[in-house]
DNA sequence: CGGAAATTTGACAATTGTCAATAAGAGTGG
DNA sequence: CCACTCTTATTGACAATTGTCAAATTTCCG
């Protein structure tokens, strides 16, 4: 009888790979029992991606999941003539991409070069059917993505540009803080007090296809902001708030100019 | 011991008041097994709603799931000044809404007169906890709301305004082709051979708000895809269609005239 | 340094929104 | 059944936001 056996014994010891993963305490893993990470750390392997590559073809059957280490990668549905919004950004500690679906929906790419900690869909799946409390957290997930898209729907069919872009950067500066940035690999982090740098991790061109706008709008209504003093914009990979309540203002609604 | 403590016996009879369901055979409880059946049977209660009417509200506890037997909802999302953005249809045999989430991301609003069967929320979860089966089935759901979310977002966001209207009457038509419509109760059902005619079940003003338009925009491209024989409108809550293909080609992208 | 890629800016066009007026439909009560 | 009223839908004229195209800068990276 193998270790493997007693899956259900909390007091097994966590993999050295494992303990030694920045990412152990975040995402899925975060919610792993010692024992399920033992599974996990048996199927899993490293995959690596560079900036721009596919990672995954719309339409075409699905082979792996994975956790992302390091790394931002796009999720994308097209029209037949090119045009492309992006559903979802892909940043790490996040799973690619939705469990138990066959074939995929979206063309997922690497922004920035990626590391991946993968698994075999099959062996994952069957692990999951196997431990509904994983599927439960699973599920969980899905549905925080579900709540996530209903308030980008919002976005793109009632914000204006200003409030797009506001809405975006507020999200970076919410969701990643300290979200690390090939830009800045022997920098400093300039986080100082509640100033703090935060990093856009791709081109205007991909803003504009998340918010459903063009390249120059992007550009545009980002220099408005500067202007109005909402954000600075030391170079193009990153902003930085003097005062997140201002942002959060214009990412809602213009505050109402009262006499 | 009672029939309820063999919930894994699959030769329990299904409950009267669910064998003269319409809906016993269409959405969640197609999939549920008769001794399922039997316990959702004893926790549900019949619910109506007037058109007009709020079912949930955004923010407030959610208290009970249900079934819908009849009619149309919307779910909302709407900016602080008013702006208001449809992010699901709810059709009859759909659910509503989210299991697990115990505050609510929309407001939940009756298009029509709606006839609901309803389950109290913490009874609804237990069960569905016990039963890692079901609880992978409405996961399943989940997973397919988020499908269409994406394909919303690429709408939304990159799609015209004739594209846009194009995509959602091709939704009707191939989501609910035959839905009861207030409408019509007492006319016939003017389903003929392949021309059938499809039931609008809201106003201009909601699609508008569904497809991230104005009403007046909404109008314009209906007027303008009748002009152009794609669709035919008998009245303002019903369309017909000569060629689904032909609107189709509009929905995805206006055909290019090749000389 | 030098070329390619990304960003910014400007001038102008086009789509969609706004506002207002009119028409058509649906429900109510006499 | 008709007049009346309220809601919904349509259309027009015009405005505004955002997109398109092109050129000029700036940044990136070998």
């Amino acid at each position: 009888m193998t270790d493997h056996s007693f899956t259900k014994n909390k007091s097994r010891a966590v993999p050295v790979r494992c303990t030694q993963c920045k990412m152990l305490h975040a995402g899925l893993c975060s919610v792993l029992t010692a024992d399920e990470l033992i599974l996990f750390d048996a199927m899993s392997s490293c995959k690596k991606f560079t900036a721009g590559q596919m990672i995954r073809m719309e339409e075409e059957p699905v082979h792996f999941y994975a956790n992302v280490i390091s790394g931002v990668a796009k999720m994308i549905k097209s029209t037949s003539d090119g045009r492309q919004q992006i559903v979802g950004l892909i940043l790490p500690a996040d799973f690619i991409d939705r469990v138990f679906i066959d074939i995929s929906t979206c063309t997922i790419e690497a922004v920035t070069d990626m590391e991946l900690c993968s698994y075999p869909k099959k062996k994952f799946e069957a692990l999951v059917r196997e431990d509904p409390d994983l599927e439960h957290r699973l599920f969980t997930l899905a549905l925080h993505d579900l709540e996530m898209a209903e308030e980008w729907m919002l976005l793109l069919g009632r914000k204006t540009a200003r409030e797009k872009v506001a809405t975006f950067l507020l999200m970076l500066a919410e969701r990643v803080p300290h979200l690390s940035c090939p830009h800045m690999i022997g920098e400093d982090d300039h986080s100082v007090g509640s100033e703090s740098t935060i990093d856009i991790p791709m081109i205007r061109a991909d803003i504009a296809d998340y918010l459903g706008l063009t390249m120059e709008t992007v550009c545009r209504q980002m220099t408005l902001l500067k202007k109005d003093g909402v954000i600075e914009l030391p170079d193009n990979h990153c902003f930085t708030s003097h005062d997140l309540n201002r942002l959060r203002d214009v990412a809602g609604q213009e505050p109402s100019i009262d006499i």
